[in-house]
Formats: C-alpha cells, structure tokens, sequence
RNA sequence: GUCCCAGUAGCUCAGCUGGAUAGAGCAACGCCCUUCUAAGGCGUCGGUCGGGAGUUCGAAUCUCUCCUGGGACGCCA
C-alpha cells in the first residue's frame, strides 16, 4: 500500500531504518493508517525544522519518548543531549523550543517541564481515526508489510516419539505456534515445521530394553506409557550394567541400516506416539505443515558427508568423524565411530533440505536454551561451507520447565503430563461456568478455550528465556493477569456490543469524554507490539500488550455507563468495537481462542 | 576449570539500544454487585533494582570485578 516494501532481511537497527524511511515516503499521502510511530514522526519533523544543523532526524525520531505519566502528554523530547551544544540549562532549551514549535494540525498542546518538550494529541480527532481504522481493518489491523511475503521456516515442537508429551514439550510447541503467527502478521510466509524427535541412539536403547522385557499386549492397551517404563527401566538398570548401552547402540546401528525387526519395531513405537501427539495438537489448535522428523534425512545425511569432505572439513578425532569450528568450541561431531550418525548431522541435512525445498532465507530453530551450542555449532559448520544463507538461522532458545527448582528428566521418569494439566485445566474452567454463568450456552466449549488459554497463556506471558517453576496453582489461575482475564474482557466486550444493538458505522464518531483516551492510546499501540514481537521473537510482548489493553478497557468499563449513554453511544460501541477486535486479534497471534460469551 | 543465561516488592515478573517520583499481578487488609458478565473495578501495605567500583549532566539499564543460582562443555538429543 505505500510502496516502500523492502525485502533485505537484516538486524534490529537497519529494520529501524527502513521502517523509518517507510515512514517518510508514508507521510507524503499524510496519514493513511494511524499508529503511534506515525505521530512520532510527525513530532520529530517540527522538532527537525528548528534543530537541522545539530540532529538529524533520525536521531530526533529515536530520542522521543513516551512519557511515564499520562498527564505529561503523549509525547516527550529530552533536551539534556542539547545543552552541551547550545551551552545552555536543558529547562531552558526546552522553553524556547516549545515557543518555536509549529505544531501540525493533529496535535493541539505543547509544554516544557524540566528539561523535556512534551506534546499533546488532538484527542477528539486522533481517536475517531484510529478507532475508524481499527474497526475498517479488523483482524488485519496492526498487520506489518516488511515481511514481502519472504518464507520463514519455524522448526517447533519437535517431541521425541515413545515419549509422553510433557510440559517441556509445551513451551517450544506454544512458543512456536505464537511465532508462527505473528510472523505472518510481520508479513511473512511460514512453514511450519515438526522436526520429530524419531531417530537416533535412544530407540536402539527402547529396542533393546523392549527385547529384553516388553510385552507386546501391555504396550498395545498403553503404548506411551508403557514404553516410558521400558526406557527408565534401561536407564535403571544401565547404572550397573554397562553392556546394556552397547546393547542400545548395536540396535540403533541395526535400525539405521535398515534391519527389518528393528524397523518395524520402530515404525510403530511412532505410529503410536504420532496418534497420542495429535490429539493434543488439536487440543491446543496447533498445526504443522512438515512432520518429517529426524529419521526423514536417513537417506539425505550420507550427501552431507560427502559434502563435507570435499571441501575438506572432515577430520578424524578418536575414530570419529568431526568438523573443527571456531576456536574456544569444541568440534562438531558428524559420525561416531561405529559409523552412525548424530543429531547434529541430521541437523545439518535437514537445514540443506529446507532451504532447497522452500526457498527459506530465514529459520527459526524454537529448541530449549541447553542446546545452544549445539546450534551454534551447526550454523557455524554451514557457515564454512559456505552457505551464505547460514546467517539468516536463528536458535530461539527458552528456560527450562522447573520441578521443585530442577530440570524435570524423562530418563528418571520424572515429568508432569501436558495432557493431565489440560484436563485440570478445562475442568477447573467447567466449574468456574457452572458457579458463574450456568446459562451459558456453549459451556462444554468454552470451558476448553479458557482452560487451555490459561495454560498457553502462562507460558507466553513471560520472556521465553526465563526458566518456569512448574505450578499447578499459578498454571490455573484465573485472575489478575492471566489469559481467562483478557479473554473475559474481551466476552465483557462482546456482550456490550449484542446489548447494544451496535451496527457498524464509523462515519460520526465523536469521542468528547477523557476517559476514552488511554484505550486509545493503547489500541495505537498494536501494531508496534506486533513489530516488537517480531524482532525479538518474543510472543510475550503479545501478552503483555493485550493485558494492558483489557487493563485499560476494564478501567472504562468502570468508569463509563455504555448502554446508558444518551449522547455518543454510537461512538462508546464503536470504542467497544475496536476493543474487542484487536483483544482478538492479538489473543490469536498467542494461539488463544476468545469465547464471545463466557 | 572454561563458556552462556539469570539475580528488581514476601512470591511471580515488567522496565534493560541510559532520561522526569522504579511499575504490574499474586498474597494480606479495606471498600464497590436493586446499574452494561465481581473471571471485574477502587484503595492501603510493600523496593539498599545481588555487593562494590567506573563511564556520564543523568545508571535498574553501559563497562569491570566479586557473590549467588541455573545450564552447556566429542561419540545422547
């Protein structure tokens, strides 16, 4: 729409560049769609025309600010850079530009306090405008365009088969999904990938121990758990048994080439896990449009050998295969002795075979903080063979699940099951409805999209990299801020709106009443959460906006008699309006769904 | 031992590309349902921003150092 696409991919500064000289081609139509950056812009033409010979605008435009208190104005320009220049008290600085200022149309005040030139909009004419493009845009509002359709890969999930889902599995599956999403909200085009966990060491090790005691009739009434018992009981008996672990490598050697029994074994050990796998993907909404795990690059990991050594990068280290990468790490391991493979290799294929089959320029690796180095490692590997696209790689890394202050391990059967949490979850919705609004209609649904909302939503509420004390409690709170309280916000909203018979029409909005304003002020403020979760792949600043927008909403709520409004109830619904589409709007870019009643 | 991440209110966390009195939620206590869903709102209480030094007009934010917790460190993934 304003033709200053831009499909570079690069760091978080040049991105402020171009966004910024977007902005400047925008402003020649003036102001087609209203978002706080575009008042910024407009802020720091005026402060240019009088500072041109000692700041460039860019630089104006990144030292405005937002004042911490709203009655300090929308917008702020510190003036302490400006005194050493001008050899002068910053307050006085401040004074004589505000005097100077040619303010443009939409902002209507100006003030110098300590030091600061702060601004004021136009409130009754900047609100009807954003309020008018919110609910013209729907959900396309806040939607970004510096993506140009480029195609991003998002490997997530990514459990390992013959394991249960845990609560580990939760946070790269909810993570990633967020991501996906609010890359295509940045313009983007994603591929969604579930890089299961289905080959390796490991099931020559579940093999092993199912050879030794499984029990085909247990395992098929309880296949996930059944087969948990096997591999702990592996691990058990490993710590006084050696030979058990050669056990599982000759098993795994057998599987990788290609030996019936083991195949088969295999195949259904995933088959099973596949199925247990999918019916919690469809509890949480989440889809994918590659399953092709681990085992999928058998047959493509030989070519990365050969590769490899052609540009001659391979070097033998105590009968293993290994590139050297960049001094202070250690090597790269591409085949073990025995001759089989690792993950790092597999790595390595899949992220040849991605690039060819998508075009990808850009991948996200959405995979637990202790693996960093093994993504440092496998980039900095691609790196010297040469792949320019190797840069555009990303190892977004998250803290662990915490159990009592500790990693939760699956080989010492210690995990908490996603599956039983959500049933707790859903259920404690149910009894939630049943106490407070037994009339409702859908009530078996609804209890689903809130209890699973509040578990999603406690994951992403929080940067990623922090590690969470697994919590039933905190998990299943529905008060303060939590996912159940956007989502109620958002049916308070909804239930507004049917009572007020509200129809579209956003030709007279008239918004006159102060307590208004920081609603608006917070729906201005989407589309840069939008951007800001993008860079940082950070769906938590998703989280926190959408809880400043149902803080701020509730906060009129109480304040603002809607349906008794004699005058300007048109423009209060209309305010509801754009409330309710963007809580929406940005719950679903966290993968959470927002019931219309509840 | 080396490298990485973290340490902000009793608890969980925002704020971190330096800026105006450090903000929320939970917990505790007190108000507000004959009025649009009380899964809500309002108020009170609560802080040596891990310690120390440095850079700066200005530091929770940048640098150094120390302390504490966690993680990673070749044949697991």
């Amino acid at each position: 729409m304003s033709g200053c696409e831009n499909n570079e991919s690069g760091t978080a500064d040049e991105s402020d560049a171009r966004l910024f000289s977007c902005m400047e081609k925008r402003r020649a139509f003036f102001i087609l769609r209203r978002d706080l950056m575009e008042y910024q812009l407009l802020f720091a033409e005026v402060l240019y025309k009088e500072l041109k010979d000692e700041l460039d605008l860019e630089k104006i435009f990144k030292l405005i600010e937002k004042p911490k208190h709203s009655e300090m104005g929308d917008f702020a320009f510190p003036c302490f850079e400006l005194a050493k220049i001008f050899r002068k008290a910053p307050n006085q600085i401040a004074l004589e530009l505000a005097e100077q200022l040619e303010m443009p149309p939409l902002f209507e005040k100006v003030q110098a306090v300590s030091g600061y030139v702060n601004v004021f909009l136009a409130q009754e004419e900047v609100s009807a405008s954003v309020v008018a493009d919110v609910i013209q845009s729907k959900a396309h509002y806040g939607k970004q365009d510096h993506g140009n359709g480029e195609v991003i890969t998002i490997d997530f999930s990514s459990p390992n088969i013959a394991k249960p889902f845990s609560m580990g599995h939760l946070r790269s599956t909810v993570i990633g999904h967020s991501l996906a999403r609010i890359s295509e909200k940045n313009g983007f085009e994603v591929v969604r990938i579930n890089h299961l966990g289905d080959w390796g060491t490991q099931f020559g090790k579940l093999i092993a121990a199912y050879k030794l005691w499984g029990d085909e009739e247990k395992i098929r009434e309880n296949p996930i758990k059944e087969l948990l018992t096997l591999y702990v009981k592996f691990h058990d008996e490993a710590e006084h048994d050696e030979s058990l672990i050669d056990e599982g490598r000759l098993w795994f050697k057998r599987l990788e080439d290609g030996d019936q029994e083991a195949r088969d074994l295999w195949e259904w050990f995933r088959d099973e896990s596949l199925k247990k796998f999918n019916s919690i993907y469809e509890l949480l909404g989440v889809s994918f449009d590659s399953t092709q795990g681990e085992a999928f690059y058998n047959d493509k990991m030989e070519r990365v050998v050969q590769l490899l050594e052609k540009k001659q990068l391979l070097k033998e280290s105590d009968g293993a295969l290994v590139v050297e990468t960049v001094e202070g790490m250690p090597p790269c391991l591409i085949k073990k002795k025995d001759g089989t493979t690792l993950y790092a290799t597999r790595d390595l294929a899949a992220a040849l075979y991605r690039h060819e089959t998508y075009g990808s320029e850009r991948s996200l690796y959405v995979v637990g903080n202790e693996q960093t180095l093994h993504f440092k490692q496998l980039f900095d590997v691609l790196e010297k063979m040469g792949y320019e696209w190797s840069r555009g790689l990303k190892h977004v890394p998250f803290g662990m699940m915490l159990k009592d202050g500790r990693k939760m391990s699956t080989r010492k059967g210690k995990v908490v099951l996603l599956e039983e949490v959500l049933k707790e979850a859903v259920s404690l919705a149910r009894q939630n409805i049943a106490d407070k609004n037994p009339s409702l209609a859908e009530k078996e649904q609804v209890a689903y999209q809130v209890g699973t909302g509040a578990v999603i939503f406690h994951d992403l509420k929080n940067h990623r990299l922090n590690d969470v004390e697994f919590s039933l409690d905190t998990m299943l709170k529905f008060e303060g801020e939590t996912g159940p309280y956007v989502q109620y916000t958002h049916a308070r909203a909804s239930s507004i709106l049917r009572k007020g018979s509200y129809h579209e029409n956003v030709d007279q909005l008239s918004f006159s009443d102060v307590q208004s304003w920081p609603v608006v002020k917070s729906l201005m403020d989407f589309p840069d959460a939008v951007k800001r979760a993008f860079e940082g792949n950070d769906p938590s600043q998703v989280a926190k906006y959408v809880l400043d927008l149902a803080k701020t909403f509730n906060q009129y709520y109480g304040n603002v008699r809607i349906l008794d409004a004699v005058e300007g109830r048109q423009t209060k619904l209309s305010l509801v309006h754009a409330v309710q589409v963007v809580l929406k709007e940005g719950l679903h870019l966290l993968g959470v769904e927002a019931p219309e009643e509840m």
